[in-house]
DNA sequence: TCGAGATAACATAGCGCTAACATTGTAAGG
DNA sequence: CCTTACAATGTTAGCGCTATGTTATCTCGA
């Protein structure tokens, strides 16, 4: 069937195969214009037997449209993102747009670089996660002409258009129950926190709202790299050995609190009595859990379904929403308790 | 700096703006051919100060060059692909090449569609999940006239080079293992087949197995979608139940092993003792687990890395290997004793 | 002084496709 | 029988870039 032939087949071989010109190919392939329906079953037939694949790249240059949609997440391993990109696919996939991921493994060089990249190939539109960014990164962005939306983050100034949560607000909300569950000494953990920008304003939110209850973060340590798992659990004990204080534990994400939940009841401690805890990001993991950690959503999928309805709607010539502000909810589960 | 302009700048406006040809512009942008260190500043200057980006769409039209690397995958969800992937990335960073991401969710005929809409954007080279494709989709391969490799599986016989390890036999070593190691009544949850190939060999392997050594499953059931790790919990939960005679557990892959392990400890079971378990695919996540799971390493990263070794050497004009397999070893853990 | 041999720049011709317009064929209407 | 209208097809001219071959410009030795 296949002639192992070296050189791809063109618009040219179809057209030769079924005797039209190669506009009729590409009418029917495109599915535009009027052609008869007797020529229309004559091309596929042809284009089927040939095994002939449009080339897009051709496409995109003469018709100046390119159907992709970059997303620039930072991390596939987190789980976290993943989802994200879930809610996008299932939206564009009502549409012509594709999405095409790239990954900047949290460095602000990789992402300037991988999103110059990206748009060299001069997609239909951008979706990026937060919202900093390096000066050169936003300068491209903004000269682009397509649509950007910075997602995952509400705290601070789009270069066009912002969904997500406001994780500053997260971290006050979180704050605000525990306190108000009559926890007073409270450790933290989490990421690195230069690393990680949305982690940094939880926890900014996190001190602001203890503060103002009067209270101070007690211990606090910070991560990175290896297991998120293994780390919960090892910094839990540490900080327990150093501050057995402590009666709530706050984790800048649901992994290491997953760990460190893991951990405590090991030893047999009380959760919530003695210590309660709390996570971040409301994974879906965390059903399989002996107690249900307490978390908050930070509405993932969601933010990517905004995200992708934006752009659909930009490159449609449509307005599109600007801001778009969702709201996590506490889940307290089993490890803080309501007073 | 950016007038906003609508259409998007060339290298021509780059060649006005430093006062040589456009083909200059073009040798000092790819750093190829001969060009004055004065005129190349000048150039790199003018397309900075423009925020040039350059358009690769064209590019690759006229070179006939497309410096991406298909790579097409069931699911990003299931944190196995995420460490291909990264293995992927690894080796492709050292070169020209960049791969762009396709995910299935297991479904041929997507896989199909996904593998169409890739060629047509003329890559360089194809990695795919599995030796199980549509008739179409071997063709399209086969007919792309580019470098495929197939990984993460090797029992069966690849449209062009494979990379993986062979589940059957995978299937068979554990099922030796835990014979082994004495146990006798032996139950299997596993992910329903018919979606999962490799799956399904390694529980043919494993029962081919035990067979050999005059044992049978004793229980088994197959689950899809949810919480891995509450699904482990309620299916072990059920199966225990069902079967108290069981003494031995294999899971088709760690979530659901690691689901099945928390809630044997949390009934007070003695694990392995009582009951032995085991998983597959040694995922990261089980460092941090009261018990480390026995589980098999599937030298994910190791296969997207050699996976890429060899699209890399294909596109460079060498050899390249057609078929790796990688042997993967036992983690005996906590969970499976030795003798 | 000339020209061989290098170096630096340019000019031309596509890559495979599509937009926009031009042409042909066909059926209905006068 | 010829016009009009419209459906079906074809023609032409690029899209923005790179490969290739060519033309200036410069060195340097005989």
């Amino acid at each position: 069937m296949a002639s192992e032939e070296n050189r791809s087949l063109t618009l040219r071989d179809v057209s030769e195969a079924s005797g039209v010109s190669e506009m009729t190919v590409s009418r029917v392939l495109r599915n535009r214009g009027d052609v008869s329906e007797a020529t229309r079953q004559r091309v596929l037939k042809a284009a089927k037997e040939l095994g002939y694949v449009p080339n897009k790249i051709a496409g995109a240059l003469a018709s100046q449209r390119v159907n992709l949609v970059a997303v620039i997440i930072p991390s596939l391993s987190n789980m976290v993102f993943p989802e994200v990109l879930s809610g996008i696919s299932e939206v564009l996939e009502n549409t012509e747009l594709q999405p095409v991921v790239g990954v900047t493994d949290y460095l602000p060089e990789k992402e300037e670089k991988v999103l110059y990249e990206m748009l060299s190939w001069r997609p239909s539109g951008v979706i990026i996660a937060g919202l900093e960014h390096t000066e050169a990164a936003k300068a491209m962005m903004r000269a682009a002409g397509i649509p950007v939306v910075e997602i995952m983050d509400v705290d601070g100034k789009p270069v066009d258009a912002a969904v997500g949560i406001s994780h500053r607000r997260a971290g006050r909300e979180m704050a605000k129950a525990i306190l108000k569950a009559g926890y007073r000494n409270i450790g933290f953990m989490g990421t690195k926190m230069p690393l990680d920008h949305r982690a940094r304003k939880r926890f900014e939110g996190f001190t602001e709202a203890l503060a103002k209850g009067g209270v101070e973060v007690m211990d606090q340590e910070f991560y990175s790299g290896g297991s998120a798992l293994a780390k919960g659990r090892e910094m839990t004990q540490q900080m327990l050995e150093r501050s057995p204080e402590l009666d709530f534990l706050y984790y800048s994400n649901d992994m290491i609190g997953a760990g460190g939940l893991l951990y405590l009841l090991d030893q047999g401690i009380d959760v919530p009595g003695q210590i309660g805890l709390a996570g971040f990001n409301g994974v879906e993991l965390l059903q399989g859990l002996p107690r249900r950690l307490a978390s908050m959503d930070a509405c993932r999928r969601e933010s990517g379904r905004r995200a992708a309805e934006i752009i659909a709607a930009r490159v449609a010539g449509e307005e599109g929403e600007k801001f778009v502000e969702l709201t996590p909810k506490i889940a307290f589960g089993d490890t803080l308790k309501r007073r």
